[in-house]
DNA sequence: GCACCCCATGTTGAATACAAGAATGGGTTC
DNA sequence: GAACCCATTCTTGTATTCAACATGGGGTGC
């Protein structure tokens, strides 16, 4: 676990800024500085700028020359051209795996998806995390590295909002259903109806991401606080 | 010009090293130390490593635990997967501009594409550019932002061994042929006979790229910095 | 009362200083 | 002569210091 990393500070830093965005701890327009958040984290403002920078770069925090830094505000047109990217390349790896004929390694996602109703999971983070496997594993599988890196960058760009979509009980519901379908016709290698079923399934999430208000981000900080406590246990 | 940008420095090395990178004055496997390219630079090291590090995340650099870092090795499967990627972006690209009804914003691609043979550009450099140009231009034209920023970074790291590809002359008359003719098809909304124009085209550089060998790139290598020098003037 | 100006403070950008450990070379021993 | 060990040097990771300038507030002039 604690090998010896490379800029191992930064990382880290990275990671929970990171975190504490998805989480809503940092909403977005909110403000703040090197110093305070150096303070905050007990490191130094050296490995913490590293950490914003890249932030900076993947498009989650700005900074003013001089004058502090703010996290972005939620932008939903780009929310919308990165579902657009995502249907992209998931229906390309699911082109992709119909294609092959020799035996597909999806054993791990049948365990998790084709399960009776009694087994399913109904925690919405837990759940989340298993949703963004399970797109993410279908793109892996088709063995492209470099479309794995920008599916798996894009997801992480998506993840804020998709959290959200798994607080309604209907939207889970969908979810295993369509994700069970979706494993049986890439198994018997129907492409088109696969292709079909994805982009609409994908494009649900799409249309619900749309209808999020900021009021709605509100009410979701708060449940998300709660169980985000709740989990963590600490 | 030189109006107050956050990080200018950094950025600025920035460039810098990638350009060394593409010229070939950095070659793969070619071992330096921060301490040595902040003096040949004239920085401290504070501004650099932001660059360096912003190299390795992005593939070009690798870090060893204080041990130095090193200019990655080509990874020619890397490249097939980028080219890969490519197509599957541009030909989305194509197929979405030939379903639009409006006016194709494509005025600039014309006017540089569908010339006569004696207007044509014969330099390697300024044709590479003129290439990109061209391929970046058509996925812009398509209108989502988050595809044509990952398509611009794509294009990017192949930037390094698809200029090489315009220092044989068939080859650029072949792309100057394919580029008026794959605008033509566009403009005149043949959806079909555009992909399948732009995947062959697509998939000729990348089997010339295939046949690149390190043998070749230290010929190149010597062609680039003469051409270079040339251009440059200084 | 209002607008404007100046200065103190705060902020990031860059340089320097310090720490920890990896690599290297020479000396020693078998 | 070869292999091994130890100390020194070198390299990156992190902290601290210095510099330039944006910002905001208080005071002053009208």
């Amino acid at each position: 676990m604690s090998q010896q990393p490379a800029n191992a500070l930064a990382e880290q830093v990275y990671l929970r800024i990171k975190d504490e965005i998805f989480d809503f701890h940092l909403l977005p327009s909110d403000r703040f500085t090197e110093t305070a958040l150096a303070e905050r984290y007990g490191v130094s403002r050296t490995p913490l700028r590293d950490a914003l920078y890249r932030l900076k770069r993947e498009g989650y925090l700005e900074v003013g020359f001089r004058s502090g830094w703010s996290v972005c505000p939620f932008d939903f047109v780009r929310f919308d051209e990165l579902y657009d990217l995502r249907i992209l390349i998931e229906i390309n790896a699911v082109e992709r795996l119909c294609q092959r004929e020799a035996d597909l390694p999806l054993a791990a996602l049948k365990k998790t998806w084709l399960v009776t109703a009694a087994e399913r999971e109904t925690e919405p983070r837990r759940i989340a995390e298993l949703d963004e496997s399970f797109h993410c594993a279908l793109v892996e599988a088709a063995g492209n590295r470099e479309v794995s890196r920008v599916h798996a960058e894009l997801t992480e760009k998506i993840r804020i909002i998709r959290r959200l979509d798994f607080l309604k009980e209907q939207r889970v519901d969908a979810t295993y259903d369509e994700h069970a379908k979706l494993l049986r016709l890439i198994l018997r290698r129907k492409s088109t109806e696969a292709s079909i079923l994805l982009r609409s399934h994908i494009t649900q999430s799409k249309n619900e991401v749309r209808k999020i208000t900021l009021h709605m981000l509100h009410e979701a900080r708060a449940t998300m606080q709660r169980v985000s406590t709740k989990t963590r246990a600490r």
